[in-house]
DNA sequence: AAGTGGTCTAGACCACTGC
DNA sequence: CAGTGGTCTAGACCACTTT
């Protein structure tokens, strides 16, 4: 089974932009020239073309050309995705901060979360993620140490968070409560909010083994970013 | 301007699914059959008919045929949940307040993102909901007219409009985006929030009989309310 | 063998944008 | 004006399934 003229076009395309010869924004080979460089009739590259259309890899303007889309930051509203694969997805630069990475004796209340006994000893770490240098996650995790024992040790400049607790603690079930706020001090000066800006604020309770593992709040700033979630009732196929 | 040939094909044998004069499992007409009843070339049948295949409408089969695709199972995970449901469930009184139920012209974004000539009429709704008499959600509502006619003569006090559309319109589709926003104007006074205050914005888009079906915009406000989601690894795809 | 969809060709006309 | 994408035509060949 061998590709055909319209599919090997498209994938030639989108290899283009995963690889970054192509960037967002830039002006692709109009429809004359491909036929010319595929040897192809135009109606096979206008079909590659469209379809990668509505897949909303590139932006058609007729009478002007053909564009890399930008990606759009989002991310999915159920799933546990890993911000930096998000990221890398849209092909983006990912780079993290570390603010804080400690152990820290429970508040009562957060053991009590934990079912620990109060003064317990949990660890902490709070990591700013940037997507091209522009903040757009700030993570605050408290995490059970049985859990995810060697947390402390782990360079979050190299791995996330979400990426070493998914090997060490697979996650049995996941609680997500989203809000609306409008932060103040340290998180707002960390993604850069102008004055009364909203942000996304999800808070996010992970169990594992039975447990509560980790409790997570994730701030996006509410004009660089989009929760998306999307259902098909209907597994066809 | 007007509908091309493709466009009319595929609004065509859509038309017949959602009014149930294809049912599920039935062969459609064949491209040949469709070339000579609208009197147009091969090819623009074949997009029009691709087009609803990718759309998941129709399944076609080498060699054998194109048929209406099999709707959805109900969903189970997939909760479109009622305000006025939920509300219900904590205990609490629901109330509604109509501002506008109205057929309008579509602006000409609106058409397009129905699939609709421009200057299509919509209908549109907008209505405040109430937990305690505190506003708790604001609705905005572009419907298509083909999927829910008796859309007008509803009485929103009563059912909602989630509650209207699930009866007449079973969903095959759901799209949910999450932002944070700081509203002004109307919304704001609705809602009787406090200058600067953030609202969870979710724009949903509903799809029915493999159309899009309705535009939604709920605001919620952002210290009043709380979107949650729960999920296990099991219950997932 | 007859019918189906999958794909391709080599033209064509159009509306639009930029110069 | 020349260039772009949007759409359409009237054929064609192929692999496939059904009879």
């Amino acid at each position: 089974m061998t590709e055909s003229p319209y599919q090997a076009i498209k994938r030639s395309i989108s290899d283009g932009i995963a690889r970054g010869q192509y960037i967002p924004g830039q002006v692709l080979p109009s429809e004359h020239e491909l036929c010319r460089s595929f040897g192809v009739a135009r109606m096979t590259v206008n079909r590659a073309m469209r379809e990668l259309a509505t897949e909303n890899l590139v932006r058609r303007v007729p009478g002007v050309g053909t564009f890399v889309a930008e990606p759009m930051a989002q991310s999915g509203l159920v799933e546990i995705r890993n911000i930096a694969d998000e990221i890398a997805e849209r092909g983006h630069a990912h780079r993290a901060q570390v603010f804080v990475l400690e152990a820290m004796d429970a508040p009562d209340s957060v053991a009590l979360a934990f079912d620990l006994p109060p003064g317990a000893t949990l660890y902490h770490s709070a990591v700013l993620h940037f997507e091209n240098d522009v903040p757009i996650q700030f993570e605050d995790r408290m995490i059970d140490p049985a859990l995810a024992p060697g947390y402390l040790e782990q360079d979050f400049l190299v791995i996330t968070p979400a990426q070493y607790l998914n090997g060490t603690a697979p996650v049995q079930e996941v609680e997500h409560v989203v809000q609306a706020v409008v932060p103040e001090g340290v998180i707002a000066r960390h993604l850069a909010l102008t004055a009364g800006e909203a942000c996304l604020l999800v808070s996010r309770r992970t169990w594992s083994a039975g447990r509560l593992a980790a409790l997570t709040k994730l701030y996006y700033p509410g004009n660089r970013f989009r929760l998306t979630g999307r259902w098909t009732p209907a597994a066809q196929r």
